[in-house]
DNA sequence: CATACCACTAAACAACATGTTGAACATTGA
DNA sequence: TCAATGTTCAACATGTTGTTTAGTGGTATG
């Protein structure tokens, strides 16, 4: 019984690999199950017993995604919490988001394009907003401080880091994470200058 | 000769019209010719007649949203071009676009969550961000104290007013676009306060 | 008034995509 | 060994697409 784990764990897996690979040069939209089956060289009716459709074998790899950005968050909060002050804090945010988006930009490139499902960003915002999130509600001065609601200061944030993102991949990865943290916090204080 | 002209253009609106009526109950790639005729009594030959696919129907509804999107941040900076100071300026640049997505709602609504076509948001903010380009390109002092590429700030400043725009319309547009406008420069000034 | 023209319809077409089924084959465990 | 189980496959019915051909009923024009 252990061959047949093994066998359908691998052929998901090709299943998955393959897809992605089309996926650099065709839209979502327009690939087939016959595309990535046949590129595959498997039946056509095997991909039906690893994946419901085309839009569950992508929601797999999204949540996929999405759970290990959290975990790549929670991490980082969980070591620096209460250490450090709320500008460092955000600082060594913005650096691991950096750092995971270089990680993931393979995916990440395709998933953000045109080539992508509609309403990728949002989910992805969404995910990374749920984090965000958690990190301001325990600072009370933002709480205090801030006369706007909440969700409208952080749709307001965290499209804009995805902004930074989305150039960032266009521009086919021209900095290190290192440069984009600080070309995130020479905006910050630019915009604080004025 | 005249009557045939117009039978042609109220044919061809019906399309558009039912097309983005079922559009609200259905995604776009899940919408087939058939639904959009069927709904609109006519024959699905003639459907063809007037559009390639179902992309160039939407692309003719997308190109129209922001050809006029343009025209209206076009006529606003004729007026106020050296009228006024920069910050003015902004202000009112924002007021015009919150009134101009209130006007567009319906279809924005739509365009921007996952029942659209991919990569819309991208294409709604290079439309978008162009316009902003010139705005900024004139204004010396900025040019001057920005140390990262304009690109990288453009992204920034444009996704972060289309997230708000993305929160307004989750919310049912539960403000006013000059609510919306004082709300954008609440957050501006908060980021200021730091 | 005849006739050429126009938008639209109806029906049929091949090509292709979808999701399902039952049969074929390999592997497992009693 | 052999029945049960798991994986894969070929074939099927169904639906969508874009094109084509023939025809309808109005409209313009000489």
């Amino acid at each position: 019984m252990n061959i047949y784990i093994e066998k359908n764990r691998k052929t998901k897996q090709l299943i998955q690999k393959t897809f992605m690979q089309i996926l650099e040069n065709k839209s979502f939209e327009s690939i087939t199950i016959g595309d990535i089956t046949k590129t595959a060289q498997i039946n056509r009716g095997t991909f039906y017993l690893h994946f419901k459709d085309k839009f569950d074998l992508l929601d797999q790899i999204e949540q996929r995604l999405f759970a290990d950005l959290g975990k790549h968050i929670d991490e980082l909060q969980s070591s620096y919490l209460s250490t450090h002050t709320f500008e460092k804090r955000q600082e060594h945010l913005a650096a691991t988001l950096f750092s995971f988006i270089e990680m993931h930009s393979p995916i990440l490139k395709i998933f953000l394009s045109d080539h992508g499902r509609a309403g990728f960003h949002i989910r992805f915002r969404d995910a990374f907003s749920e984090k965000v999130r958690f990190n301001l509600e325990k600072n009370k001065s933002i709480n205090d401080n801030l006369k706007v609601p909440l969700e409208y200061f952080l749709s307001f944030i965290t499209s804009a880091f995805l902004g930074l993102i989305e150039q960032w991949i266009r521009n086919g990865l021209d900095k290190t994470p290192q440069e984009m943290t600080s070309l995130y916090i020479d905006i910050i204080s630019f915009i604080q200058k004025r």
